[in-house]
DNA sequence: TTACTAACGAACCAGTTCGTACATTAGGAG
DNA sequence: CTCCTAATGTACGAACTGGTTCGTTAGTAA
């Protein structure tokens, strides 16, 4: 009943331009994989922000810079985490398949990402093409599945010709499309490729699937 | 020179709801694939449709279940083009080869059904769950795959206990990755996955994947 | 202490977008 | 030929949306 009014806090407006850029960056990653590009909202951003609205066209001068800065940031992440993996160790087939783990591990890991990538395919990567970060700077996994194939091959284990791009995309389709296609295929098919039971089997066709390629018997081909 | 106006001629309006109907859906489903669920403009498809804005909403209710629509259709003709695959005379190996390569060129074939599967991924399938006609029922490649599959495990040569469905969704993966992806793949590996030179070493790739995993000999595992 | 600027907020605006109310007519049933 | 209704077209509006204008203030350099 207390008719006094609330002093609306001052909420001590600190400044500090990094914090609030990043997350203004955090906020729209979720909005933009949530609801697509287009369907993403410039004002939900905001408001779920301790800043304003202002400040979006403030520090990125509109909706697509802040997707593409969206974009520039999930994929640098994403080229930090492959910076970190450590196969040399390993032998070949044994390297390959633990690359491929790592992949399936990392799609399973970011959903998001997954999505801000097929929302992006939606539109034709145009927002790719316009950023110079993201101007084909390799992945630093194509640089490590090369190293491994050529001592596969050189060691005879591996027949297949293959190259490290066309790898990295086998590899990458079924990492990917378990994620992104979940819903349309649970949908016709009542399967849940993403269920917490099928991990380990898929995991592990995955694998399969990739050495039996670069082992497979071609001679009688 | 003429100052004499056009009689803005009649367009001697026919009455032809199946035909009407036809169009908006023909319309829509180039809209929705190009700019995805809410980028697609209401106005925009009626403009590009010999009829009105009305005749949506007469016919479909609105965007939402203009959208479900669009999907029924799409998942209509893969199911018919499905039904009149014809592997049967096959030797297994040879029938699961012929059928990963028609799902390859059906996927090369329709880019606006791979959009629109990804664009309703995005959605999270809600429109498909909206509707009745897209109730699990299952696709007939399904029930094809199952009749190779025991066949190859009958006659000795397949060796992989994968069951049909999650050999639909490999063979799926690759063939949906190739073209979902294109652009974004392109942007950073500057390799066109859907190059028409590229063509024949892709689908020879899938083809030697899906034989390797099959028939992988896992004797010494 | 003062002055200056980077950082910030509130309110607003112009264009868009889905959806609808209302009026009209082609074409078939009788 | 007449009547009835499925089918169609026009015009409009309320809500939304990206972007901007204008004014304020925290922090800091001198």
């Amino acid at each position: 009943m207390a008719t006094v009014e609330e002093p609306t806090r001052p909420a001590v407006r600190t400044r500090d331009a990094a914090r609030t850029r990043a997350e203004i960056l955090d906020v729209a990653t979720q909005e933009f994989a949530r609801a697509g590009y287009t369907g993403a909202r410039v004002d939900e951003i905001a408001a779920r922000t301790r800043t304003t609205k202002r400040m979006i066209y403030y520090y990125f001068g509109g909706k697509e810079q802040l997707f593409t800065a969206v974009l520039e940031r999930a994929y640098s992440q994403i080229r930090q985490a492959e910076q970190e993996v450590d196969v040399d160790h390993l032998d070949p087939v044994a390297a390959i398949r633990r690359l491929a783990e790592l992949t399936f591990d990392h799609h399973e890991a970011h959903p998001d990402f997954i999505r801000l990538v097929a929302i992006e395919n939606i539109h034709e990567a145009e927002h790719m093409a316009a950023s110079e970060q993201l101007g084909a700077l390799n992945s630093p996994a194509i640089e490590v599945i090369r190293r491994i194939l050529d001592a596969g091959r050189a060691s005879g284990l591996f027949s297949a010709d293959i190259d490290a791009v066309d790898l990295h995309a086998m590899i990458s389709s079924f990492c990917f499309f378990r994620v992104s296609n979940r819903h349309t295929f649970g949908a016709l098919f009542g399967r849940d490729l993403v269920a917490a039971e099928q991990r380990e089997h898929y995991r592990t066709m995955l694998g399969d699937m990739v050495i039996a390629y670069l082992t497979a018997d071609r001679s009688e081909a």
